[in-house]
DNA sequence: AAAGATAGAGACAGGTCTGTATCATTTCAA
DNA sequence: TTGAAATGATACAGACCTGTCTCTATCTTT
């Protein structure tokens, strides 16, 4: 195989997209372009993927698998500390938010760019949220919490709106809400037992 | 001028876009389904809009004002009675959120479609917002919270949470999150002096 | 070193989109 | 009733998009 870059073709290409798709947008960022700036010929781009659908799809999974990878592990090495709650999810959204291209959660903006019509996309952007919220439900759980499922539906409400609030305002001082109000849900569960 | 319809040519096409234009994507609309839609030539179109931009400008001011007007209604109606807090925002969204046509916040999805280009839209759109967080800081306010700005940024983290959440579950349930959240913001300012 | 596979570059077809121009018809006003 | 303005329908130009095809150069393998 023809190697002259240290990646493969496929991965540039995967890597080009990667960027443009996320900060531009799906239907903004145009195969040629994408072509263009991974160095690689049309023809070589469709031997890799069958169709610019199959791109997007690829980059949402992997999207997916570094997302929340990331975010496991800055929750766990929060949750490390003792004492430390839900409230420790925040910290990582922050850090996330004060990066220069933030540009929202890729997920939510699929969700949005896709319309009504209920393509593939759409589904990894479900299937994506709802692993969230199964982690964090999971953590709620570990952190001894009374109604896991019922805190993790609170917080995925709260989380998506740091994420939502942070891409309007351009604010990172979201995060520090994000922080309070996560940490209200451990305070209120304490005192309003089902 | 010719009146064939009840609604002028521009009413017409102005009902028909805010209608695609929501249900579909600012994108995914095209001018020629509009016009068709309207009953409208194209030339007509352009002699009342200057451009597809124009009659996205025009179409953001016109839901704004009608989002706000209907908001505002209902929350003044939930806050008549006695005892009644913040939470009563949430039973507006809820109501919102259950009709078959919802499709999330029409200025976030113009956030997210607009992409990195700082355009009219997005001036828009941001601008709706911080009505909104003054009109619920003043609620706030009228309410006798200590810290009615505070307050208000986090109730805008929440109904955005909850609006996006309902957009990305597709069920109304998430109305009754975001009335529990709204209502331990009261909570949780009297028991926390600044 | 020679032959075959693979790469890049670019032309091309077919589609969609915005915005302009044309022309016959209808509506309003004098 | 007659002339002027507005409307509907449609064709058109120019741009962009996806996906296919061709040609040449380079790399790999034998």
């Amino acid at each position: 195989m023809t190697q002259s870059s240290p990646l493969s073709a496929r991965d540039r290409i995967l890597q080009t997209a990667s960027r443009l798709f996320y900060r531009e947008g799906l239907r903004a960022t145009g195969i040629d372009r994408i072509i263009a700036e991974s160095g690689v010929a049309k023809m070589s781009f469709y031997r890799s993927f069958a169709s610019k659908n199959d791109l997007i799809a690829e980059f949402l999974r992997q999207r997916h698998a570094a997302w929340m990878q990331r975010f496991r592990t800055g929750v766990e090495a929060g949750l490390a500390i003792p004492g430390a709650g839900l409230e420790v999810m925040a910290d990582v959204l922050e850090a996330w938010f004060r990066e220069p291209d933030f540009r929202g959660c890729a997920f939510i903006n699929t969700l949005v760019e896709s319309g009504p019509g209920d393509g593939e996309e759409v589904a990894i952007a479900r299937a994506h949220k709802a692993e969230l919220e199964t982690y964090v439900a999971e953590v709620a759980e570990r952190l001894g919490m009374l109604e896991p499922a019922s805190v993790a539906a609170m917080a995925m409400l709260i989380i998506e709106g740091a994420i939502v609030r942070a891409q309007m305002t351009g604010d990172p001082v979201v995060g520090g809400l994000c922080r309070i109000l996560l940490a209200q849900l451990k305070a209120a569960e304490a005192s309003s037992p089902p």
